[in-house]
DNA sequence: GCCGCTATTGTACGATCGTTCAACAGCGTT
DNA sequence: AACGCTGTTGAACGATCGTACAATAGCGGC
C-alpha cells in the first residue's frame, strides 16, 4: 500500500529547487544580469528583475554577492572576457598574415554577436555607471588594457612587415583606432540605418592604410 | 504701533519663493537636472535630487512637466542645443579658410567645456537611456542631424577647395569623422590620463588629411 | 534511512522612487 | 485693500528598490 503511494505520488513530487555548485551558480545570475541589461537597459539592473530572469528568490544573489554592485562589475568582466576572447579567438583563426590578422579582428568586432544593437545598449549602460562604482572601475582598468595590447600588438605586426620611412607613434595610433572602432559602434547604435557593418571595417581599414604610409597596396575602395 | 511693527518686521518677512515665468523655471529645472546628472550619474535623475538641486519642492516638476521622462528628454536637447551652439560659434569665428574651420571645430571638441569628464559621464547617461526611452529618440534624431550637417558642409568646403583625385563618399568620411571624435571622447572619459586632448586633434585631423587624398600639405606631426 | 551542511527560499523592513492633489501664497489687476 | 489667477508647496500614496535573516529543503556521506 504505501509502496502503491510512494509509486503514484512520486511522479507529481519533484524538488522546488535545484541546488547547484556555487560556480555555476554565480555564472548563470551574471548570464541573467547581462540579459536583463539587453531587455530592459538600466531598468533592468534590479534584483527582483535579475532574479525572476535567472529562475531563483530575491535572496540567492545575496548569497553569492556581496551587493548588487559587486554582481554588476562581475558582469561587466564577464562581457568584457567574451568580448576580448571572441576577438582574440577570430584573429587566431586568421592565420599569419598580419593584414588579415586584422582584418579579421574588425569583421568579428562589427558583426554578431558583438555588432548587435542589444549588446551595444549593455555597453552603454556599463560606461554610464563607470565613474560612480568602485568595482566597475577597476574592472574596466583590469580588462581594458588587455584590449589595448592586443590591437596594439596587431598594429605592430602591421608596421614590422611594411618599414616605410613614416614610423607612426604605436600608442596614438592604437588609440585612434581603437576610438575610432568604438565611436562606428556607438553611431551605428543610435542610428543602425545609417551605415552598414561592411563601411565600418572598410574605414577603420583605411584609417589603418592612412596610418600605414599613406595607402601603398592598399585597396581604399 | 502696527505701524512700527510693519517697519520692524518687514525686513525679516520675505516671501518664501519666488514666482517665475514657465519658460524661466523650465529653464531652471533642465540645467538642474544636467548639474545632478554631472555629479551623481544615473543616480541623479531623481524627481528629488532634481528638485533640491533646483532649489524648489518636488510637486514643482510635474507642474512644468507632464512626467519625468519628458524632463530629460527636454535636458537632452538642451544638452545638445548648448553643444551644437558652441561649435557653430567657434567655427564662425575661425573664418573662411576650411581648414581653420575644421581646426576650430576639432579643437572646440576637445577643449572645456565640451572635454570635461562630467560632461561626457552625461553623454553617456543618456545614450544609455536612448534605447528605451521614445521622448529621448525623438530628440536624438531631430538634432544629431544638425551635428552631422555641420560636419558634413566643413568636409564638402574642404573637399572642394582641394578637388583632387581622390573624390571620397562625402557621407561615409562624415561618419567616420564623427565616430572617431565620439570614440575619443569616450576613450578620454574612461581613461583620462592616456592621450592628451591636443592629440585627439591631431588624430583627427590626420583622418581627414587622409580622406582629403593622402596627405598633401597636411602636417600629420 | 537518518544526519549535517549549506544552497535556497520568501517574508519583512526601511528607504526611496514618481506622481497626485488640496491648500497656500506671490503678485498683477481692479 | 480686496480679488483672482496660477505658480508653488509639501504631505500622502502605492510601488519598487536593496538588503537582512530565520526557516526550509536538496543532496552527499554515514
Amino acid at each position: 500500500m504505501t509502496v502503491a503511494v510512494h509509486a503514484a505520488a512520486a511522479p507529481a513530487r519533484r524538488p522546488r529547487f535545484e541546488r547547484q555548485l556555487p560556480q555555476a551558480r554565480r555564472a548563470a545570475l551574471i548570464a541573467a544580469t547581462i540579459e536583463c541589461l539587453k531587455r530592459y537597459g538600466h531598468a533592468g539592473l534590479s534584483i527582483r528583475t535579475i532574479s525572476a530572469q535567472a529562475g531563483v528568490s530575491v535572496g540567492l544573489i545575496n548569497h553569492h554577492f556581496p551587493n548588487k554592485d559587486e554582481l554588476v562589475a562581475a558582469a561587466y568582466r564577464h562581457f568584457n572576457g567574451e568580448l576580448l576572447q571572441g576577438l582574440r579567438a577570430a584573429v587566431a583563426r586568421a592565420g599569419d598574415a598580419p593584414r588579415e590578422r586584422l582584418r579579421a579582428f574588425l569583421q568579428a568586432s562589427f558583426s554578431p554577436p558583438n555588432l548587435d544593437a542589444d549588446v551595444l545598449a549593455v555597453w552603454v549602460v556599463f560606461w554610464g555607471l563607470y565613474r560612480h562604482s568602485r568595482p566597475i572601475q577597476r574592472v574596466q582598468r583590469a580588462t581594458y588594457s588587455g584590449y589595448v595590447r592586443l590591437l596594439r600588438g596587431m598594429l605592430a605586426q602591421l608596421q614590422e612587415a611594411r618599414p616605410g620611412p613614416g614610423r607612426v607613434n604605436l600608442r596614438r595610433a592604437a588609440i585612434g583606432l581603437a576610438s575610432l572602432i568604438d565611436g562606428l559602434w556607438l553611431e551605428w547604435c543610435l542610428e543602425p540605418g545609417k551605415f552598414r557593418p561592411r563601411e565600418a571595417v572598410s574605414l577603420c581599414e583605411l584609417w589603418v592604410a592612412c596610418l600605414c604610409g599613406q595607402g601603398g597596396g592598399w585597396n581604399t575602395r
